[in-house]
DNA sequence: GCCATATTCAACCGAACGGTTGACGATCCA
DNA sequence: TGGATCGTCAACCGTTCGGTTGAATATGGC
């Protein structure tokens, strides 16, 4: 505890910084997975995806239960509540429609996303 | 035109990870500012606000214009509906209402925010 | 008991981050 | 012209980040 904690808005924000950890953010969104076939369409390590998970675990986007052997990864939507406050204060942004969503989605697979 | 370029998402909400950077988002939803007036309320060299002020301006969430000796800086909002748009994909957020928002600055500015 | 599978740990690496200080180029004004 | 103000640049510093590798720790199946 010598670290001052900080602002959850920090660890959410930072979390989602990264390509790889939207990219499993957006995969969880499909369905809950182990951590290996997390890492399966990824060019790195299962080290490397591990630390990814730990992180996203840590900003609260998703929750992780070791059942046996496997630990299962969910998405945790709740936690982007926080910061989709924060930014809608920003211009009052219109309520969004998932085609929107959709385009986003590819833009995000088809470009340096998931390799 | 070394570096290949990151995804839009990555510069967006690693600006928005640094409480900081928000703190001087937050200052600028009231009305256009110059450096040295953002600086003021920051127990930080004028130097560190400036580097601040140009990852906002990389991310596109800011334009700096330079008018005599003084730079002005302009929330820009737009910047942040593409990031709204990703994050509300997951778990169809309601269209946030204003006292929310309220409460998140408060939270925001009497910890670690602005000194 | 043994081996394969699933996941993390630990040490290391280079690059980026967040901050400092001091010097510098512009611009206003008297 | 000269001085004060505004803002950035350049170099430096310590820490964090994103990745690697190799060893270690469960757990499951035969």
């Amino acid at each position: 505890m010598s670290t001052p904690a900080p602002h959850p808005l920090d660890t959410v924000f930072a979390a989602l910084a990264d390509p790889t950890r939207r990219a499993i953010l957006t995969m969880l969104l499909e369905d809950d997975m182990a951590v290996t076939d997390v890492a399966e369409p990824f060019a790195m390590s299962l080290a490397a995806i591990s630390k990814h998970l730990a992180v996203l675990a840590e900003a609260g986007l998703i929750t992780q239960e070791k059942r046996g052997r496997v630990k299962w990864c969910k998405l945790e939507p709740d936690a982007l509540r926080a910061a989709s406050v924060w930014m809608q204060g920003f211009g009052q942004f219109d309520p969004v429609d998932l085609d929107a969503f959709e385009r986003f989605l590819e833009t995000e697979l088809g470009d340096g996303g998931v390799s």
